[in-house]
DNA sequence: ATCTTGACCTAAT
DNA sequence: CATTAGGCCAAGA
C-alpha cells in the first residue's frame, strides 16, 4: 500500500472543477520535491481510482502530455474544455491563470 | 530475479 | 540559449 500515492490522490481531488495543476507542485507540496516523476506515475496507476481527476494534473508547461494514457485521443482535452478550460496543440492557454497550487491553497503538509 | 522504461523536474554544464 | 545528469521507484518484459 503506497502512503504516497494515496497523498497523491487525495491532493488531486482537492483540485477545484476548471483548475489545474502541476505533476511537480503535488510532489513539492509531499514534500518529495524530486519525485515528481513518481506523481505521473500514480495517475497511470489511477484508473482504479474513479474519484481521482487525473485530467487536472498536467506536467510544470501546462502540456497535456499525459493524454495518450485516456481512452481516444482527445478526451483528456474534452474534459478540460468542458470544466471551461482552453486547449491548443495540447497546450493549455493561459495555464498561469488556471493554475491551482496546492502550496498556497493548502495548508502545509504536517511533518 | 534483473533490466528497461517512463503522465517529471531541477540544477549544472 | 541547448543539452545532460541525476534523482525518484512502480510496472512490464
Amino acid at each position: 500500500m503506497s502512503l504516497f500515492f494515496d497523498q497523491v490522490y487525495q491532493i488531486v481531488q482537492k483540485i477545484p472543477v476548471g483548475r489545474i495543476t502541476s505533476y511537480g507542485a503535488i510532489a513539492r507540496y509531499l514534500r518529495h520535491p524530486q519525485s515528481a516523476r513518481m506523481v505521473g506515475y500514480a495517475m497511470n496507476a489511477s484508473h482504479n481510482r474513479p474519484d481521482v481527476p487525473a485530467h487536472r494534473v498536467v506536467n510544470r508547461n501546462g502540456l497535456l502530455t499525459g493524454k495518450h494514457h485516456f481512452p481516444g485521443s482527445k478526451l483528456m482535452q474534452q474534459l478540460l474544455e468542458s470544466e471551461g478550460i482552453k486547449v491548443k496543440n495540447d497546450q493549455i492557454i493561459d495555464f498561469k491563470e488556471f493554475f491551482w497550487d496546492p502550496n498556497s491553497a493548502l495548508p502545509p503538509l504536517e511533518i
